[in-house]
RNA sequence: GUGCCAGUAGCUCAGUUGGAUAGAGCAACGGCCUUCUAAGCCGUGUGUCGGGGGUUCGAAUCCCUUCUGGCACGCCA
């Protein structure tokens, strides 16, 4: 289905034409003056140069020939040369009407679908999910089903880090606390215990320990580099215990994921791409990409049009053991074998750009990965706290994320106390419309800026934030609940009428914008554009039902329209806030 | 040192890719509940778009320059 400044477009094209003029000037926009009209075209001022005209003059023929169309109820060409465009009554509720029938509310499916792989995890075994982790996981998870929303085959990647030294760490650290596990009995031949020798917060507080430890005393830190080249040299009982780690780790990573509404299609591994690494390097010494340097092997990354200082990609250590840049290229090649995807899209901390630049290009220069295929890296700002700055505990560590969900959802079940609603399931609310309130705030902002999370600001009800939304959804379907509890039963093949207010016009104007929203939110990986249009909508709907009866309405056919139109509003504002991966309660 | 990003109302942020009078929310003040959820709605005002130059009919947006802040720059991930 067009949007409907398509359909403007084309009438503008042939306005244009018709005029004597290039159609290519015959673009039409949402006004910037809406107290003037609804939508406008500039084209007249940009054709100027071309036939040597005066903008007025031009916009004025072609403002006289749109007049004719049954679409617009106003047509005003003005000062240096706009053209305003105000939509017909019926013209504007007819398409309302379309957009209701269509099953995604006239978003073209893409007719071409691409596999799309988006590595959004960054999580770590053995190691809690901090506040760092949420932005990732929360832009990755919508941009996957907006994605997936316009017919793209997306696979969602956690992409554990379970590889290297901290793997070490924590087996020489349980090694010291307890040497008498079987683990480290290389004379073992039986079956190692099903059941791991540590729980998940033991396992927490081990890794920081010996991290911290290793740093001090460099023999403990040998160790474990002995032990991180053991377990990938294949020693069984190294192998034993790094599965039971990962183990703990992916049910407890989950639990938090689950929570938070991310859901990832694969739990793929660092260590899963391991075994491609070796003829990676061998095809990059063979293709001449790869030499020497100061002891390891890199691949220069340089380009001509630099202006900057690009250091070549390292493969292999001085000392021949792999790295982050290693395990990354050769997860390009484990992906192209598995999915042959279209698109790698990586949401990662920004800070990696430089990182993410010298990989991509190494990909590019090696052959690991054609022009048939894009790689993206979507650079996420970090969360700060009040003070502007990097969001911290008191005693200076990064919160852990659950920590942060506990505290907001506190806080929201602190304020609805008042609701009457029982214990139960003030709870299930409550959990729902704190992660609409750390969602909705983290998505609100740009991608790839900074942003400070206030607490009092992303739990307040009002204004633009998730609990304001979810307010409003709740508002709608209890508005359709009171239908079906009073008998109405909707026409469904009335149209929808003409708007009978500013206000009603103002919500089929904004619900217009929902295509275009979808589609620069997917295009430009920019879901702060989902939540724009869902606040306006939020907005617009709310002065249309504060100044109108709906279900009580006397009239039965405005009723029945308004009935529609709100239902409409309902669904389109659902099916947005589920793009940001977000899910209303029925009540609130 | 080199490079990247940011700087918009008291605060937190948008700004349709160069258009008209730069917009929201919060905070402040006033008003609206016998009637579909008042967690709502209505009203009142705030800007050297960091500074300076330039490009043109027209700049928060493009170019140059400068200030301030953040970040990244080969054996960590």
């Amino acid at each position: 289905m067009k949007t409907i400044i398509e359909l403007i477009q084309e009438e503008l094209c042939e306005a244009f034409k018709k005029a004597g003029y290039s159609e290519k000037y015959a673009k039409a926009a949402l006004s910037n003056r809406p107290d003037l009209c609804q939508y406008q075209c500039n084209g007249a001022l940009s054709a100027a140069k071309e036939y040597h005209k005066a903008p007025i003059q031009m916009a004025e023929e072609v403002a006289a020939i749109l007049k004719e169309s049954q679409s617009f109820s106003e047509v005003q060409a003005l000062k240096p040369g706009f053209i305003n465009i105000t939509l017909s009554g019926s013209f504007l509720s007819n398409y309302i009407c379309q957009m209701a029938e269509d099953e995604t509310f006239g978003c073209e499916k893409t007719d071409k679908p691409q596999t799309i792989v988006i590595d959004y995890g960054g999580a770590n075994v053995a190691k809690p999910l901090h506040v760092g982790h949420l932005r990732p996981a929360v832009i990755g998870e919508s941009i996957k089903l907006t994605a997936r929303y316009l017919g793209h085959n997306v696979i969602g990647d956690a992409h554990l880090g379970d590889w290297g030294l901290p793997i070490g760490l924590i087996i020489t650290e349980i090694k010291r606390r307890s040497p008498e596990l079987v683990y480290f009995d290389e004379s073992f031949e039986g079956e190692y215990p099903e059941e791991a020798p540590f729980t998940i917060s033991e396992l927490e507080e081990i890794y920081p320990f010996a991290s911290k430890y290793s740093k001090e005393h460099p023999e403990y830190k040998e160790e474990a580099q002995e032990a991180t080249a053991q377990l990938q040299a294949g020693r069984k009982g190294y192998i034993a215990l790094w599965q039971h780690i990962i183990n703990v780790s992916v049910n407890d990573l989950k639990k938090v994921y689950t929570r938070l509404n991310v859901e990832f299609d694969l739990w793929k591994k660092e260590s899963d791409a391991q075994p491609y690494i070796p003829d990676m390097v061998k095809d990059m010494k063979e293709g001449g990409y790869a030499h020497i340097d100061d002891g390891a092997l890199v691949v220069d990354v340089k380009e001509e049009t630099d202006t900057k200082e690009v250091p070549p990609c390292m493969i292999l250590k001085s000392n021949g053991a792999t790295l982050y840049n290693t395990t990354d290229l050769a997860t390009i090649v484990e992906r192209k074998k598995l999915f042959g995807p279209s698109k790698i899209i990586y949401v990662v901390d920004k800070r990696q750009s430089l990182y993410f630049e010298q990989v991509f290009r190494c990909a590019r220069k090696t052959k690991i990965i054609g022009s048939d295929a894009e790689l993206i890296f979507i650079g996420n700002g970090t969360i700060n706290g009040k003070d502007g700055k990097p969001f911290k505990t008191r005693d200076g560590g990064v919160p852990r994320l659950e920590k942060l969900l506990n505290e907001v959802e506190e806080k929201v079940l602190e304020k609805m106390q008042e609701r009457d609603m029982e214990e139960g399931e003030i709870k299930e609310v409550a959990a729902k419309v704190a992660l609409a309130a750390i969602k909705y705030g983290d998505l609100s902002n740009q991608a790839s800026k900074d942003y400070i999370f206030d607490m009092e600001r992303f739990t307040s009800f009002e204004g633009n934030t998730g609990p304001y939304i979810f307010y409003t959804i709740v508002r709608i379907k209890s508005l359709l609940a009171k239908v079906k509890e009073k008998g109405i039963v909707i026409d469904e093949d009335a149209p929808l009428e003409p708007a009978h207010s500013q206000s009603e016009t103002d919500v089929m104007l904004s619900l217009c914008k929902w295509q275009d929203t979808v589609y620069a939110a997917y295009n430009e990986q920019a879901p702060h554009k989902i939540c724009q249009f869902i606040y306006e909508l939020s907005d617009a709907f709310n002065k249309f039902y504060h100044e109108n009866r709906i279900v009580n309405n006397e009239d039965a056919k405005v009723r029945n329209s308004y009935i529609k139109l709100s239902r409409l509003t309902g669904d389109i504002l659902g099916t947005a806030t589920g793009l940001l991966g977000l899910e209303a309660p029925e009540r609130m």
